[in-house]
DNA sequence: GTGAAAGCGCTAACAG
DNA sequence: CTGTTAGCGCTTTCAC
């Protein structure tokens, strides 16, 4: 009879000290980094180890030791290219130090986040990056705080939560991008951004709304749109509408990726219908080909693998037990010029 | 004195049986499907559980019921697109099923594949998905088998490994996309592709080259460039050496996401610099504005979703005991015509 | 219905 | 240098 798929376990430690015909302990001892094992005694356990294909149960070692080796990691969702930009930069550090990395998406759900979070803290995580956390969140984020496990937040502020935060400066690199249409000429320029009660929104907005200030150019909010970008034929819709009304805008403002993806798809199917305007174009967020476009793609962009990094690294000082205030690290985004901001509007010099 | 940071420990079993004045194996039964447990004292548990905030510890449980609830997914990269949405979908399915997913970036090392996987078998993982697995990797995968853990393949073919495989139909893919631009009209077609050590590169190739074979074109194997694609300047320096030469290719073909990317790169700045050469191309692989693109972008789309959630479906059938033979799923990719790959050659008709 | 005792695979604390 | 004993947090007998 063959054998079945199951039917062959695992070594475990025992196995491989009656192999060798030592203690267990002996064999641990080997395992880890062997005190005082004499050479031949080590030489045989290590033959065994070899042989029998051992390998430690890390979560056994766990229980006893403490720690997972483990850390857990909440994205909003892994297929976005920001999410999982953050997740390669977040592993590189866990892999350097030996850590693995147990990843969920939240799907911008608070109820299976809060599973998620259940999930990942009875697997004995022994930190967490959450990616995108919101208020609604910091209930469960703070018990799990309280329960031991160091947390780093990303993206979002959650000023309920006490915990290490790594976000973009969104508002002052939404001001840059404004500004810097309104240096080109523009005055009436349209705003699309998600749903105000996101973080990154309500700040992009405001960050839109200094530019107007600082400027002293008077802003029309009915230029401005917030909320989860709807489909494309809604889009499309919408930014007829304003280009065929009077007084139409005459630059774009894409407040995150997704609604840059939906409007440059909106304002390229107007061209091709024969429109004649050109609207200048600033994006919230850079994407792969925005080189390729024609024009090129303006963007602020932001460092998601640095946000990985360093809200990895914070991580693991904490786990080596830094235990100094939380702090907030905001990295600096950049106005990257690829010529549909450099559009000239209508009062350019 | 306020707690620090650690201080807290999370409460086990004991410590609810103990606050609800019952035995731990009530507590036990009363955190799984209760067998026989009375009303009253069920009750007195799960209020000391919510008093205590206690989470079962599931690698304790696994210790001794078997079964860890979490798999391991290993990639080629999390952060490039294909890898993430792969990723997003096998989570989904094991989320459904009280799941959790252990994610690593193999990025194409075989050392570092191995110390992965080895790293995830320690952590107990039930099963294993491995995307873009090489022949070197089959020796330790072959291991992983025969120590009980169920895998399966994606996006490459192993002979090496009897495991189930998810794959895209590459080759039967490249034929149509080369297949489309024939019948356009062109005759000189350069293609781009991956090392041919890469499976899916090489079945690439082999459809292009089928392509030209059943229309009866003869084939120049000097337009066929096989390696990883170089940086952005040696890049453009080949473009424009075949264009520029005698008898220079009319249409372009993209044998993966990044040799487009890049060629799609170099083609916009020669026809920045007034190149008036307009050669058609069709890509592999599709890409977010792709359709933005002017003209859009011909892909041959292979559809990661469903590969991930068809991997994912597979291996938990394995996990319920499923042991047929290994099983090779070839998930047929779709030609998108977005105009590209459908400029007219010069033997158009 | 409920609980006591044993043990999953491993390491920590002590002896020898 | 090496082995024995206990026990991590939980489930699994098997009694009561």
């Amino acid at each position: 009879m063959a054998d079945t798929r199951a039917s062959r376990q695992r070594p475990t430690m025992n196995d491989v000290a009656a192999a060798a015909d030592v203690s267990l302990k002996t064999v641990s001892r080997v395992v880890n980094g062997a005190d005082y094992v004499s050479a031949e005694k080590a030489e045989r356990v290590r033959e065994a180890i070899a042989a029998l294909g051992f390998r430690r149960n890390e979560y056994a070692r766990g229980l006893r030791a403490g720690g997972s080796a483990t850390i857990g990691l909440v994205l909003e969702d892994t297929a976005d290219p920001f999410s999982s930009v953050l997740a390669r930069a977040v592993e590189e550090v866990a892999f350097d130090r030996g850590y693995l990395l147990l990843t969920a998406s939240s799907a911008e759900d608070p109820r299976r986040s809060e599973r998620l979070i259940g999930a990942l803290a009875s697997r004995g995580v022994e930190g967490l990056v959450v990616a995108a956390p919101t208020s609604v969140d910091a209930r469960f984020l703070a018990a799990e705080i309280a329960a031991g496990t160091p947390i780093v937040l990303v993206d979002r502020l959650v000023p309920e939560v006490d915990a290490d935060t790594v976000i973009a400066d969104n508002r002052d690199g939404a001001q840059r991008g404004t500004a810097a249409l309104i240096a080109h000429g523009h005055r009436r320029i349209a705003f699309f951004g998600d749903d105000p009660g996101v973080y990154t929104a309500s700040e992009r907005l405001a960050g839109h709304r200094a530019a107007y200030a600082a400027a002293g150019v008077p802003m029309d909010e009915s230029l401005v749109t917030m909320a989860s970008p709807p489909e494309a034929s809604a889009v499309q819709h919408l930014v007829d509408g304003l280009l065929d009304g009077d007084d139409p805008p005459t630059a774009f403002v894409g407040g995150n990726n997704r609604w840059s993806v939906r409007l440059l798809r909106a304002l390229r199917s107007r061209a091709q219908r024969g429109g004649d305007d050109r609207p200048a174009f600033v994006g919230f967020d850079d994407f792969e080909l925005a080189d390729v476009l024609d024009p090129g793609v303006t963007v602020i962009a932001q460092d998601a693998a640095a946000m990985g990094r360093i809200a990895g690294e914070l991580l693991f000082r904490r786990l080596q037990g830094d235990d100094s205030p939380a702090q907030r690290i905001e990295l600096r985004t950049s106005l990257i010029a690829r010529g549909s901001g450099e559009l000239s509007g209508p009062f350019a010099s």
